[in-house]
DNA sequence: TTGCATTAGCGAATTCTTTCGCTACCATGG
DNA sequence: CCATGGTAGCGAAAGAATTCGCTAATGCAA
């Protein structure tokens, strides 16, 4: 089994994947564009990234159309559940409360998030009865 | 020119600030004993990774003792806030909402911590009036 | 078809992290 | 004392992530 297959992607290359998720598909020249708005980035560097993303298998190329197109291997909300599970359990040593205590804390939510996390507790609380 | 900026510790590091956090203060030694328990490593490498660290002031030493003691020199929860931020930005664009949905959604919390997450919705929820 | 601009790919360099062998240092029990 | 066992430190190497120069391939316009 390939080890990378449980590989999280690192930081720049969680960048090219939201904007992928973001658009469904893209070109590297696209993607490139995308995340240079925010950083100074060659594109000889993205489209190598977007090779090393394609060996780990988080990224699936569409060689049929030229330019190929690329998408997220990966939907957006496993690769988030994965990521926070590992958050929870490095920092956080697992505890799903101190984490949420601690997000909610930090910065200020909406009314309609708060609303929106208090069924899901209610709902959870419910379920445990 | 540095890649990130801003010194966030990384997961070996965070292993060695986890032991730090729990006992106050230890000698390379205990530190070394603590993380071996879990993951293969050499006396040498922990001291090194100290000797590090305390460069990127992420650990004070002190040399008014032999052994020498090592200290976190950031508190747990700061260092928790500011990594839970960083993924909050980096896997959730931001949002509080979005991350503590899932957290509360991916791991089962105990009646304890939904009652003490509630309280905590109903105060911010109260404060929003 | 040819030339040109864009796209794709390779390999090597760079930066950062983690590893550990080896040496020096220290402090203390005999 | 001084041998010995534990402690501290250095430098180099191994690994991983990121960078980009340069070349090759592609396909479109003239």
């Amino acid at each position: 089994m390939p080890r990378h297959s449980s590989t999280q992607p690192t930081d720049v290359e969680l960048e090219i994947l939201r904007t992928l998720w973001d658009r469904g598909q893209a070109t590297a020249r696209q993607i490139h564009e995308a995340i240079s708005a925010n950083r100074e980035t060659n594109y000889s560097t993205t489209v190598k990234m977007l090779a090393v993303m394609h060996e780990k298998s988080l990224v699936k190329r569409d060689e049929s159309t030229r330019p190929i197109l690329f998408r997220a291997a990966t939907s957006q909300k496993k690769t988030q559940t994965k990521l926070l599970k590992g958050v929870m359990q490095k920092v956080y040593d697992g505890s799903v409360g101190s984490l949420v205590m601690q997000a909610l804390s930090s910065k200020k939510a909406t009314r309609e998030e708060l609303a929106e996390i208090r069924e899901l507790i209610e709902k959870l609380e419910e379920e445990q009865k």
